[in-house]
DNA sequence: CTTGTTTTTTAGTCTAATCTAAATTCAATA
DNA sequence: TATTGAATTTAGATTAGACTAAAAAACAAG
């Protein structure tokens, strides 16, 4: 049993190393977390100690196979979460977040996997991140940016780069929400900017 | 905004002083909370410093207005989530304990409203229990024991008394639940055992 | 109204998680 | 490869919440 702080870390180390390859730094996980480095260092002797990580001074860290199994148990719960906060809560994409934050800390086994049934067994959160399932696998389609998406070729909307609240509001003022089909229908060279059409509006998109 | 702790502190006085009067003893608080009286006596000074509780050594403590607003608001969300447990996620009416504890906490006030809203703002819980509205206003209707019950007169099933999982589980197996009508057909003076018909079956109840 | 028991508080210690400041190691480059 | 700057770790302090053991207050009974 892992004690809410444990989880954060746990959680924090695991995205880390999705979106880079080789063992974790302590400052990236600090400016994470929002710790100190030295609080970071104490932590990863902690979790070293409970085999969930392996840490070598000076060297990083990286989970271990019972690491993974709990990081991905709380990144389940989060991104259920979410789902439920977004489908019958009446939260926004951008709101979810903090809440979810909490909730994924609840412990649960039965919680977790009812509200998954009732939820009816989503693949992906909100945000188009997969949910990983009661065996904590996830299938992962392939994300591409719309700056890749080839020209006329329909793409599914499933999340975005940008999560900023106002950038958020801004796609649901024209209807733009996950499994909205996307088509980029020209692309200027000069500048980068996108012609698309996403629902029944055309917009133009620039820079990013 | 409260600790953990310090908000099960102020459930637990909040439930003590609903049931006796006057001002909550240290040691009652010390055996609901699992703690030493030692703890408790410090805790009582610390809520007391943040005008939670009035406190006076070896006098007790009682619930300040901000006091019971605080605990009222905690209350609110842990029957919320116990009836969202049992009428969404197929908990039973003794499994949702422990994990309403833990959803009690979680802070938003958002969630909240809109779990009400979603369960279609119940003014009970699965014990039969009464919950705060937003305004922290609640309903209690009478709630009599069923030897109280007079012969004849039928009542509501809106709780019990021994919620261990055994009876509970008992109640379950005949279909009795929060709703039930039950009517009181015989009492025999000689052992207090009463004859009952509730929902379409009669049984016999003695003792207690 | 005094004594013995129970309740409550005080004093001092412990642990988890954090911090600051100082020391150490690593790594980049001149 | 020697130096320097950044990253990391150590050492020591702090805070919240809990504990034990001992002292003090309240209460109850003769």
């Amino acid at each position: 049993m892992q004690t809410l702080s444990t989880e954060d870390y746990l959680k924090a180390i695991y995205h880390a190393s999705q979106s880079s390859t080789g063992a974790v730094a302590t400052t990236s996980i600090a400016k994470k977390i929002g710790a100190k480095p030295s609080s970071v260092t104490d932590m990863f002797r902690k979790l070293s100690d409970q085999k969930l990580v392996k840490y070598q001074k000076y060297q990083g860290v990286s989970l271990t196979n019972e690491g993974v199994k709990t990081a991905l148990r709380i990144v389940r719960k989060h991104r259920l979460w979410e789902s439920f906060l977004v489908s019958h809560l009446n939260f926004n994409w951008d709101e979810v977040h903090q809440v979810a934050e909490q909730l994924e800390h609840i412990q649960s086994e039965k919680l977790t996997n009812e509200l998954e049934r009732f939820l009816e067994y989503p693949t992906h959160d909100p945000h188009g991140d997969p949910i990983p399932n009661r065996a904590l696998f996830m299938k992962s389609y392939s994300k591409i940016l719309l700056t890749e998406l080839p020209l006329n070729k329909e793409g599914i909307c499933v999340g975005v780069k940008d999560n900023s609240s106002d950038f958020l509001r801004y796609l649901d003022r024209r209807q733009i929400g996950i499994g909205t089909p996307i088509v980029v229908l020209h692309r200027e060279d000069f500048d980068q900017s996108l012609h698309i059409q996403a629902g029944n509006s055309t917009l133009m998109i620039t820079q990013k």
